[in-house]
DNA sequence: GGTGTACCGGATCGCCGATCCGGTACACCG
DNA sequence: CGGTGTACCGGATCGGCGATCCGGTACACC
């Protein structure tokens, strides 16, 4: 676009230095339009401004990138309130329901999380979210193995089902319909009673069923 | 570039020395060995003591390959015997535990599979494995929004749960615990509990949640 | 005016997935 | 037995990647 004259262009921000904040913004935002295998650290770097040589000044390894945008999506889930009150007896429930809701919804938005699930999840917003589902456990009275395993089932849940409901929205739905629906002999229940579904009901309903495993045995 | 997967497409007749079937039980070895980082077409190739571009002519690109090699671990997985019998009523839970059971196990034996989760699992192997799970449920008195629901809770924590256990331990666990005892400060109480755990009881006692709740709603 | 330090990027290295296109072995037909 | 088609193989090559080397530049502070 040689036409353009200055005037239009807003002007280039001098001496708006490259932070690492920037940085994870922008991959976040590449990585939502067009998906983990076109984030290329020169593709990035070309959407700062900048080089991508520059780039790992901020950064160690293009893997600290996919880090540090995972841990953002972490970051948009909000933490329900009053985390480890002991308020009414069942108000943990909600709260673990409204935190799992929260934390689905934000890896749907980012369908890319998903494919970064392997790989620790230490970052600061993922650990403050573990933290308060443990505190909300823990304020429910589970304890010991109780704990541990209503913890990493919850986490299990959330992070499975946005995996699965995300994979799913990749295989081009009618070639996998087909695919079933051709083969029912061999899959003949799956071929009847597995591809219409409504997600999100499908989701609030397991949940429901863990919940209600857990709430047998957690004594309030 | 996206539409068709491995699945859909005819298979090739192979008569020759390589096949198929080496090429794809070379890469588990490969993954198992040296990862998914390190799994390259030249460095299958050179296992298989052939080039590279030799592969492309059995498959048509390195995904396929992935796909491939994640359903022959899913191939691992045996069936328990009578899938959709109503022998005693309650035998469902027991034929669903041990499908969960055996499911982690395979993935936990390759580690790399969990990182594969994200596409669609539509090999023949996965496929017949939900097939026995939609059978069994289905013949568990699950109809409906139930069944879809109690079938891909069941999935999702199966995967889920093997993702979280081999992510933990690839993060080098003395690192990670260090880590969070320092901040025991901002994570208290994941700091006092989230450490020791044993993994196969507390997916055997999340998986009792799952079953409990699911109990309830089957009838039988 | 000098100097240190925080930041930037052109050039380059080794490796990757994928394709082009010319080969080779062998079944099958005359 | 000789020809011919088809299934299979691989050297050379292309564009692109993550990462690094190393020489620059702007600015705070003395």
């Amino acid at each position: 676009m040689a036409g353009e004259s200055v005037w239009l262009r807003p002007r280039r921000q001098e001496r708006q230095t490259l932070t690492l904040d920037r940085i994870v913004a922008e991959a976040v935002a590449l990585l939502d339009t067009e998906g983990e295998a076109r984030l290329t650290m020169r593709r990035l770097a070309e959407r700062l401004g900048t080089g991508s040589t520059t780039l790992y000044w901020h950064v160690k390894t293009k893997d600290d990138v996919l880090d540090l945008a995972l841990d953002a999506v972490f970051g948009e889930v909000p933490l329900p309130d009053g985390p480890s009150g002991l308020s009414e007896p069942g108000g943990w429930r909600a709260r673990v329901s409204e935190l799992a809701g929260a934390w689905r919804a934000a890896m749907l938005r980012h369908p890319w999380s998903t494919g970064l699930l392997d790989r620790p999840m230490m970052g600061p917003n993922a650990l403050s979210r573990t933290e308060f589902l443990y505190a909300t456990l823990a304020g429910a009275g589970f304890t010991g193995p109780d704990l541990a395993a209503a913890a990493f089932s919850l986490s299990m849940y959330v992070t499975g089902s946005a995996t699965m409901q995300t994979r799913e929205r990749d295989a081009t739905d009618a070639a996998m319909r087909d695919h079933l629906r051709a083969r029912h002999a061999a899959y003949p229940t799956l071929a009847a009673h597995g591809l219409d579904h409504d997600w999100d009901e499908t989701f609030a309903r397991g949940l429901g069923y863990l919940l209600d495993g857990m709430t047998t045995r957690s004594g309030r």
